[in-house]
DNA sequence: TTATAATATGACGTCACATTCATTACACGC
DNA sequence: GCGTGTAATGAATGTGACGTCATATTATAA
């Protein structure tokens, strides 16, 4: 896979690609999937419609592949960072941290990602809610075992892992949302310490 | 707004419109806006096209009241819950409970009302994000000022009411969704007390 | 320079859907 | 039974979007 095996003529090719898909990005996570037209698309991207026909078989295609590959990045990313030898507090805090950092750098991403993982996702027929619910449910899998792991070590209370970290992407997902609406207002990234605390320690006075 | 003040023609009338919302919910909570047609929404109401404009200005429009219906329904509720004087643990506790209730009765509209409101609502061109995030803001704001008499009481830790309120929401949604993805296997019911529990305790051990 | 392959183009066919409106059916008072 | 206004109908219309394909352009090799 290395991009030096490539000629010029591949290497452009795969440019195009992502170019198609960056203008689809923007187009999609503004307007969402039925509010947006493949000539909207080829006229941002400055392609031909039937280019677009050339990378993608077809709207849904093009739209599933978008999809996909930010999910698989943000599924990694996650991934690398549960998967690290810390102790589980700081694991869970670097897990809080690093929702932040993902999609710090794109917002349209974020929006995409929710339009299709919170909520109910008609926009397509069948298949994606299958494929990116099974990249979510490993992520909460994981989550879960870092739970699990706290419980034994005695440093989590005896709740169901499972639910706990359904809880905590609750609690991190609606802070996202805060920022996706008004992000000055409210930043997520100074927000972290704050959302750990109140996951860890509750809001009641003891 | 008596009933017993309209005439059977009326009457009639006004229930002919409940069928058609009716059939409309059934088929916008399963499908999607874009994914439904004024024709399905006809066959399955048994009334004909041109009597679905009669009723609703357009698709849109439709679309709209049904929303509208359903989301300043829940918003009473909850502000009914919130309004009453008790104190604000058995409030919050009440709220939590609350969300429950409404739903419980129609899946369909808690699949609708999440569309709507989480994640990116792009079904409608304009106005209706604006509208529902209205009544959405006010329980929000509501439940702020209950964590703020808490903070006061001495009962919650000194955080930012408007934050613990987002957080509660990002809890109680998150079980919300879960129990919509496989009503058997988490029932949300039965899990409000480790909701509130988790909630207010946190999940470390002191 | 020419031939050949690879890539890009965009006008157009096709179809599905929202909306309209001329017509029909119906209820109710006289 | 008759006339009037209200409600219901659904075939017809117009619009707009997806996806195709014959053609044009560009790159590479001979």
């Amino acid at each position: 896979m290395d991009v030096k095996k490539l000629s010029r003529r591949e290497r452009e090719k795969l440019m195009h690609r992502e170019e198609i898909l960056a203008a689809a990005l923007k187009l999609f996570s503004e307007n969402g999937y039925h509010n947006v037209s493949m000539h909207e698309i080829a006229q941002k991207s400055e392609f031909a419609i039937g280019t677009l026909y050339k990378f993608f078989k077809n709207k849904e295609d093009l739209y599933k592949a978008l999809i996909m590959t930010k999910a698989e990045e943000y599924h990694r990313i996650l991934k690398d960072v549960l998967g690290q030898e810390d102790d589980v507090l700081t694991a869970l805090k670097k897990y809080i941290a690093a929702k932040a950092r993902i999609f710090a750098e794109s917002v349209p991403t974020l929006r995409l990602y929710f339009a299709e993982t919170r909520g109910a996702s008609f926009n397509i027929k069948a298949g994606l809610d299958q494929d990116i619910r099974k990249l979510y449910d490993q992520v909460i899998e994981l989550l879960a075992s870092v739970f699990e792991k706290g419980v034994a070590k005695k440093v989590f209370r005896k709740l169901d892992p499972y639910y706990m970290a359904v809880a905590l992407e609750g609690i991190t997902n609606a802070f996202l949302f805060c920022w996706l609406e008004d992000p000055s207002r409210h930043p997520y990234d100074a927000n972290v310490p704050m959302i750990a605390d109140m996951f860890l320690n509750g809001v009641l006075i003891k």
